[in-house]
DNA sequence: AAAAAAG
């Protein structure tokens, strides 16, 4: 870290928060962006993108004394997330983030760590984009100070549901400015999105090691990949685990078959008030809950230390989407596992992911906990390295094709 | 198709 460029009191920082050596991306990146430049930073989940951008703005914020920094992004966990790490990283009162985003009257009181500093004083802001533009609307922010701004989760904030918001957003900052997009991901059409926000933007994407997470998949009829969850769940309660479902109402739904079958599970998507959202996070990440059953809410960009399992009870339509769920797990290096359910008539969203991604997942064995009781059968294999066929369908039924 | 994001 101390052989980037920073100025030691960052790097003092950067060493009390637990960052030491810095990771290829950030050893890559810190340069480039004190440089002052656009970038675009595609490095993978768990690889250190935060503290990447936060680390080098902040030495750029110390020797101007008038310029402010923008961090975008798409959820108001993440958003909040990075907020926490800014305020680990801050060297001055003056740098610790400020954060914006919405659901805050929902506050039954003042949210820990949140919004708690003055909008006017805080030179680093962090928010979601609606709650940002209602309140440059409103006159109780000024942006046109800003001439640092992060797109984080870029391809996200690129795509059809953020554009007309971030349309409107961007040209509000500093029309001279230092414009970030960073992600895990860059699909073309994102980045042919962002190339209005982007000048000569300088890539940064370091090659991709290996990935320290371990995936596979395991082939369950819809109706049993409840029972299917569960026994994965059971076999490895060590694992604390995110279970990725489709919709809000699936979230709730296989919380409480979880819960009533003796299985600690929170639940988060953003049908729930954000006290409830901050609770469910909070129950997780202390690990009173072992289970955080989401939409892809929680999809992008959470970093919860102990999440030693994903499970997807379906595969996502976009193989970003996997990429993104699964890096929940695996993060800074460790070792994680991420399984995907999947049946019969999901096989082509599966084969797409494979494609996209150039693997080919691991079969597991059908597994399936008991009805009656909550008890796991566990198969006598303790190996991922079965052959795929091996055991396609498994116990359940044959599942017909849709 | 569903997810999130303003109140």
């Amino acid at each position: 870290m101390a052989t980037l460029g920073l100025a030691p009191r960052l790097t003092a920082m950067a060493l009390q928060a637990g960052l030491d050596a810095p990771t290829p991306i950030q050893s890559r990146a810190i340069p480039v962006i004190l440089d002052g430049g656009d970038a675009e930073i595609i490095a993978p989940t768990g690889a250190g993108k935060t503290a990447c951008y936060l680390l080098p703005l902040m030495h750029l914020l110390l020797a101007r004394r008038a310029a402010r920094v923008l961090v975008v992004a798409p959820t108001r966990e993440l958003a909040r997330q990075i907020a926490a790490m800014g305020r680990q990283l801050a060297p001055t009162p003056e740098l610790r983030p400020f954060a914006v985003y919405g659901g805050a009257h929902e506050e039954a009181e003042a949210p820990e760590g949140a919004q708690d500093d003055t909008p006017e004083r805080a030179r680093i802001i962090v928010g979601t984009p609606g709650r940002l533009l209602d309140l440059t609307r409103r006159d109780q922010i000024d942006l046109a100070s800003c001439r640092h701004v992060v797109l984080d989760e870029g391809d996200r904030l690129m795509s059809p549901e953020f554009r007309d918001e971030m349309h409107d957003l961007l040209p509000l900052l500093a029309p001279q400015r230092q414009t970030i997009l960073v992600s895990a991901t860059l699909p073309p059409a994102a980045r042919e999105a962002s190339r209005r926000f982007l000048y000569k933007p300088q890539t940064i994407a370091p090659e991709t090691g290996k990935t320290s997470i371990r995936q596979a998949i395991m082939f369950v009829e819809a109706a049993q990949k409840p029972l299917a969850a569960e026994a994965v769940l059971r076999r490895h309660p060590d694992r604390n685990a995110i279970v990725f479902v489709a919709s809000r109402d699936e979230a709730g739904a296989l919380a409480k078959q979880l819960r009533k079958r003796g299985l600690k599970a929170a639940v988060l998507h953003g049908g729930l008030t954000q006290p409830d959202r901050n609770r469910a996070m909070q129950e997780f990440a202390s690990g009173r809950a072992s289970v955080l059953v989401a939409t892809d809410l929680a999809a992008r960009g959470l970093d919860i230390e102990q999440v030693g399992q994903v499970i997807n009870m379906t595969p996502p339509e976009q193989p970003e989407t996997y990429v993104h769920r699964i890096g929940r797990t695996g993060r800074a290096g460790r070792v994680g596992w991420a399984i995907t359910l999947c049946a019969m008539n999901e096989r082509s969203a599966m084969r797409k992911i494979e494609t996209a991604l150039s693997i080919k997942l691991t079969v597991l064995p059908t597994e399936i906990s008991t009805p009656e009781r909550a008890t796991p059968r566990v198969e006598p294999t303790t190996s991922l390295a079965r052959k795929r066929g091996r055991s396609e369908g498994g116990r359940s039924k044959s599942p017909k094709t849709a």
